[in-house]
DNA sequence: TGTACATCAGTGAACGCGCGTTCACTGATGTAC
DNA sequence: TGTACATCAGTGAACGCGCGTTCACTGATGTAC
C-alpha cells in the first residue's frame, strides 16, 4: 500500500528542497553571515554531514539558493506585471516595482545573488533560474526605442537604474521615501518604437 | 637631532597607514575573502596581534580600510572632473566616468563600499570620506533641473544609474563593450536648471 | 651629560570558535526471486 | 507471502584549518631630573 501522503519516499523527503529552504529562511533572518552548511543542515533537522549526499559542497548548495532566489525574483516581477494596466508604459513600471519590492523584501539575498563568485555559475539550474528573470524586464522593455546603444540600450538603462537604487536604499545611502522611484522614472527618455 | 627623514618615531613608523594600505592591496589582489586582519599584519610585517594597538579590532580596522576606499573613489572622480571642459554637462559626464573607472579598477573595493555591515558606519573618518564622495556628486548634478522629486531627483536618478551600471559589470551581466555608459547617458531628460 | 623611569608599540604563545570535509557506519527502503 | 539482498540517505565522530582575541612580556623610545 502507498502511504495517503504524496511521495516521501526516502528518509527525509526531500531534504534537497528542505536544504535550500532552510538557506532562504536563514539568508533572511541572518543575512550573509548567517548563511553556512552545517546552520542549513541543522535547520532542515538533518545532521550537518547530510548535504553532501545532495549538493556538491557548500558552493553546491549555495548555488542552489541563489537559483531559488531568482525564481522567487521572476515570480515577483511577474506577479506585479500581471497586476498592471494592459500598456507598455504600465507594464514596465509594474516589473520596476516588482524588481525594487523584491529587492526590498529580499535584502540579503538581493545583495548575494550579484556575489558570482560564490556560486557554480555554470550550473544550469542557476543559469536557467537567472536568464529567466532578465527574460521578464527584457520583454517590458522591447516596447520601447532602442537608441544609440543597439537593441539592449534600453535594458541596459532600466536595469541600471533599477538595481543602482535597490543597492543604494539597501545600503542606506538615498532615502526611498525622499525621493521615490515613481519620481525617477519619469526623467527617462523612453518613446515607443 | 632629529633624524632626516620625516617622522618616523616609534618601532614601525606608521604602522596605522600600512595596515590600511596592506589591506587595499589584499583586496584589489584576493577579493573580499582575502582581507583578514591576519593578512593585513602580515603584509605589513608585524605580529598579527600588532593591529589591536591601533584598530578597534576587526572591524575598526575594516572601517579604515573602506574610508580610504572613498578617498580613492573621491579622487578619481575630480581627477576626471577636473580634465573635462568646463561645462555642466561634460563635467557630469567625467565625473560618471570616474565612477566607472574606479568601480572598475577596484572592484572588490567597491563592492566592499556598499557592505554596510561590515564597518563602523558611526566613525567619523569613514563618514567625512563618504560624504565628500556624495559631494562630488551632487555637485556636478546641481546645475541640473531637479524635476518633481525634490532637489536630490538628480543626483538619485545619477548615481543609481551608474552604480547600478557598475554592479552589473561587476557581475558580468551586462556587456559594457556592448553597451558602453556613453551611449546610456543620452537617454536621461536633463534639462540645465 | 647622564641616570632613572614611564610609556607603549610590537611579540609570540595560547585560546576557543565555527567552519567545510571526510569516512566508516547504520538502518530504512525498494527490488528480485 | 516471505526471504535475501543491494542501495543509499543520513549519522556521528574526527580532522585540519584560519580566524579574531587575549595576555603577560620585552625592549625601544621619550622624558624628568
Amino acid at each position: 500500500m502507498t502511504p495517503s501522503q504524496p511521495a516521501k519516499p526516502r528518509h527525509h523527503g526531500d531534504l534537497k528542497t528542505a536544504l535550500v529552504e532552510a538557506g532562504v529562511a536563514l539568508l533572511s533572518e541572518g543575512g550573509h553571515g548567517a548563511l553556512t552548511l552545517r546552520k542549513c543542515a541543522a535547520r532542515a533537522g538533518v545532521s550537518h554531514a547530510a548535504p553532501a549526499h545532495h549538493f556538491n559542497g557548500r558552493k553546491g548548495l549555495m548555488t542552489a539558493i541563489v537559483a531559488q532566489g531568482f525564481k522567487l525574483f521572476t515570480q515577483t516581477m511577474l506577479e506585479h506585471r500581471d497586476a498592471a494596466d494592459d500598456n507598455p508604459h504600465a507594464r514596465l513600471v509594474a516589473v520596476c516595482n516588482g524588481y525594487l519590492a523584491f529587492a526590498q523584501d529580499n535584502q540579503a539575498m538581493a545583495a548575494l545573488m550579484f556575489r558570482t563568485e560564490e556560486v557554480f555559475s555554470c550550473d544550469p539550474e542557476f543559469q536557467t533560474a537567472s536568464a529567466a528573470a532578465y527574460q521578464v524586464l527584457a520583454e517590458a522593455c522591447a516596447p520601447f526605442n532602442a537608441g544609440p546603444a543597439g537593441a539592449r540600450g534600453v535594458e541596459v538603462l532600466i536595469w541600471s537604474l533599477v538595481e543602482g537604487y535597490a543597492s543604494l536604499a539597501r545600503a542606506g545611502t538615498i532615502d526611498t521615501s525622499q525621493t521615490p522611484f515613481a519620481d525617477i522614472l519619469p526623467r527617462l527618455n523612453l518613446q515607443l518604437r
